[in-house]
DNA sequence: ACCTGAACACCGTTCAAGT
DNA sequence: ACCTGAACACCGTTCAAGT
């Protein structure tokens, strides 16, 4: 039978991904292999490859589709330090609650190098308000993603104090560091209200 | 023969830690395994093992080796600001070095939390200049170390634009934000000078 | 004390064959 | 078009055996 050892349905993409993602944030990167997921959905592992190029194409369309539906705060019209803290609790939340995800994607960082993600409009966006420069922006952008993800890395790895408030004052000291450093930035930082 | 396939010496954990050192220098982590190891040193695979509990207890030492051996810089009494940026330098270039070393020291920080680490040790000095008090000390060190190792990683994975110019600027914005970040920092910073 | 070969339980992936 | 079994070239590691 070649058929379908399986339930009903014939195996569709949406399903594999989401599937695989499962089995990262259960058993961390080491815990999804080809062959763990295909049994998961019940199949040979060699059907997974009718719908996916490889391990590593896999994994970047894993990552960059739950990039994609990471939660991001609204422009609520609060000052722009509020919204950057906002911006950064969202992706410190989004990274616990896929932390092998976010692991991978930080050791492929171009899987979120495109720039029409939404990730990038609102950070953007929050800078133009702190008064960066247009031409500044870019950089300005890399650095402190590269900032917020470090940081975020370093936390849900266990590096910094486990304990509920240890988080959240090391959480203040970041985002302190990075409102203070915009705000040196040069020109006048924008003071809304 | 059980005596030795080999040259002379009877394979000694440090020439074990060179040659894998070696082998990710060239490969990446994914260019070390304990039987690609064996090979380079003449070795059958399971002679490892005689020296070393396993494959991630020799990452762990073989890490925690090099990291101890970056050069750092000195006490030159110059500006706090002259020599967080040394620091951040150093460890530029011996990620340069080490990428794939210093990838995987990323992900276990563990590795690196030996707060008797010299390199902890330069990083308080740097932070008390700066006028951080000692109950921040530690928090800010932490979340410094995280903010250079996130921006030297998106470097080193090139993440950001790869010619000589836009690394130095991309630099430039990093050390400024942490700066002007730490100016801020409440308390009167201190102005050496 | 140090090294070895065979074996076990895994990987990702290719390829020819099935319906 | 979609799925499969057998096979290939790898892994890390255990274990009993060699000197």
């Amino acid at each position: 039978m070649a058929v379908s050892a399986r339930r009903g349905a014939p195996l569709s993409i949406e399903e594999i991904c989401s599937t695989a993602l499962r089995l990262m944030d259960e058993g961390g990167v080491a815990g999804l292999s080809m062959r763990k997921l295909a049994a998961e959905l019940n199949v040979n592992p060699m059907s997974l490859y009718h719908h996916v190029d490889s391990k590593e194409a896999l994994l970047a369309q894993i990552c960059a589709t739950a990039a994609e539906r990471m939660p991001l705060p609204p422009d609520d019209g609060t000052p722009w330090q509020a919204q950057l803290r906002a911006l950064a609790l969202a992706y410190h939340r989004h990274a616990r609650e896929h932390p092998a995800m976010w692991t991978y994607v930080q050791n492929h960082p171009e899987i979120v190098a495109d720039r029409r993600m939404k990730l990038w409009e609102v950070l953007y966006r929050i800078l133009r308000l702190a008064g960066v420069t247009e031409e500044e922006l870019h950089r300005t952008g890399d650095v402190l993603y590269a900032f917020v993800s470090g940081f975020v890395m370093a936390e849900i790895r266990g590096h910094l104090p486990a304990d509920r408030e240890g988080i959240d004052r090391d959480f203040d000291t970041a985002i302190h560091l990075m409102i203070h450093g915009l705000a040196g930035f040069g020109r006048q930082a924008a003071h809304p209200d």
